[in-house]
DNA sequence: GTGAAAGCGCTAACAG
DNA sequence: CTGTTAGCGCTTTCAC
């Protein structure tokens, strides 16, 4: 159906060799000026595009990187895809997303997908209902480059690009407690994220400073990140609850923050929600809710970041034993 | 770096030939149950994995399709996703997304990445900036197998799915007439895409049945889409500015309806806002914002329809002529 | 400055 | 039931 033309088209219709051909395309400095000029001009006319497949399989390589996110529909996570594309094509490589939809089985299938040699190296943060790191490691045993962000894994010898959950936690907490809420709650991811206890540092240590006393009773967990409403809803409820219900709410991430409002909105009239100040990257989140603080991660440059440390990674000629872990600082906006 | 093992490994290590473990592995019926045991215990032991890349220039199929969507972090197209991976996955395709940013160049330059054998076929729903088609039609010509979905092009012979738009578009309208107002604006999407004059006509349609003179001036358009903000932010100071202020708004798209309450939320208290109904496929739009009526596109079924149709292009042995352009139902979701 | 030939990993005739 | 061979399109020595 689809056949497209090919290097050696070219070479018998202007009498060449396909290496001549091939050495005219990519500019080499041993082909006469009169040649390559042909053959350009023949390529143009006739729609040549090199074909990429065959081309990966001469040079091992498929110039092209994987991105395992949770979702895509998520304000965050598509800043950070952005910012890998804005690096990748202007290295030459394509981007193939994929979702694990926070979902463990999801993450094994499309990584597994991605691997052997259909990508050059994986960019992953990993999905809330991850315990098992196995097929990741295995992965990694075998050569493949990996580079960790935002949701990274312990113990893990690569590059991680992450932002500094612990003050930004630290800070939102602090900007509730400054407007005068005492009970503040914590509504928090799923319990073995990197993330989770990073935020969770951060609003302890807010407490602390104030002389609040911990409540464990007032931190609930979404197992599966918020992928399910329900747990919201059910976290939502037993807030609400509670004897001494909690007048301030610190919210872990974009996708909770989001369900939470929601939560609230279902179960009680907007005058008497409880403050709520929580990590989103979304523009109009917070349009939306007045009086919702927000701490924004550099979501575009940490994509960024991360894809130059595949690149890196992949183009390395030796295996790199020099890993970074990198820490970007975010961002409080209070209304 | 990377080197995973391959079938002349196997063959190698089982003194076998490399077709034998090529048909053990794929299950062969000519193939002893003995020799095939092994080869596959083998293969699993050393972790094998086909190389997709030798298979794919091997067939001059890649197995994978491309999607062109203006961006991922909106309701209806990460639902339009997760329906064509639905589906895609089941059939053994993988699928890369690209995104235009709604911008003429960007969806050019992703399509011509895409093309040429890199993917099998395509599904595109079109950027707002758009209006030349050519480098479309030039690789349908090729015989890339192509299918729109919810942003389509006239006059292109090819499979289509969309939704119902001037039914939607006439619910939503009449909804907000029903609840008693009177002058009600369209926000409208870019001009030139098939979606915004469905829409109109929805509009224009409801407001004659009701014997409600149709006033141009209470329409504007976006011509980006609402990827620029500070278009919907001038097209509601505009509205707020007319001697005779609308009371309602019939907005055409979930970027928008987003784009628009945010808008008017910089400019007035909420209780001034006029009531907004609109096209959205947000699940927490419609939560967060009381009284917003939206109408609901089946988004994860125009995927998988959109995404089986391309598959039966791609695997049929002859040229399809035969052209289906099915249209969807969409939802009234009133609060 | 150009060509011939080999090979990346896989598969499908064709032979036995 | 298994092996031999050729070739998908491209690149890169090695010759000339």
């Amino acid at each position: 159906m689809f056949k497209p033309i090919t290097i050696k088209d070219i070479a018998h219709a202007l009498e060449l060799s396909p290496s001549t051909v091939s050495r005219a395309l990519s500019d080499s400095y041993e082909i006469n000026e009169e040649t390559k000029k042909r053959v350009i001009e023949y390529a143009e006319k006739h729609n040549y595009r090199r074909n990429p497949i065959a081309s990966s399989l001469r040079h091992g390589r498929s110039y092209s990187i994987g991105v395992v996110v949770c979702e895509v529909a998520n304000s965050f996570f598509s800043q950070a895809i952005d910012g890998i594309e804005s690096v990748a094509y202007g290295k030459g490589y394509h981007v193939i997303i994929s979702q694990s939809h926070d979902a463990y089985e999801r993450e094994v299938v499309n990584i597994q997908h991605l691997a052997n040699r259909a990508v050059d190296g994986l960019l992953i943060s990993m999905s809330a209902e991850t315990k098992d790191f196995s097929h990741i490691l295995k992965l990694h045993e075998q050569g493949l480059p990996i580079v960790f962000f935002d949701r990274v894994i312990d113990d893990f010898e690569t590059h991680t690009v992450t932002s500094d959950n612990r003050k930004g936690a630290k800070q939102a907490t602090l900007s509730l407690i400054d407007r005068g809420f005492k009970k503040i709650a914590h509504l928090a991811n799923a319990p073995h994220l990197s993330i989770t206890a990073e935020r969770l540092e951060g609003y302890e240590e807010a407490l602390r400073q104030c002389d609040i006393p911990l409540d464990e009773s007032l931190i609930r967990y979404c197992h599966h990140g918020g992928r399910v409403q329900e747990e919201v809803d059910e976290a939502a409820r037993y807030f609400i609850n509670l004897r001494e219900k909690p007048d301030a709410i610190f919210v872990a991430s974009d996708r909770l923050s989001m369900g939470c409002l929601s939560a609230y909105n279902k179960l009680m009239p907007r005058e008497s929600h409880p403050a709520v100040a929580g990590f989103s990257n979304s523009d109009v989140l917070d349009l939306l809710q007045p009086g919702f603080t927000c701490i924004r991660q550099p979501a575009f440059k940490m994509g960024q970041v991360a894809m130059e440390m595949l690149i890196q990674l992949i183009e390395s000629r030796y295996p790199v034993y020099d890993f970074e872990n990198i820490v970007l600082e975010t961002e409080l906006i209070q209304r």
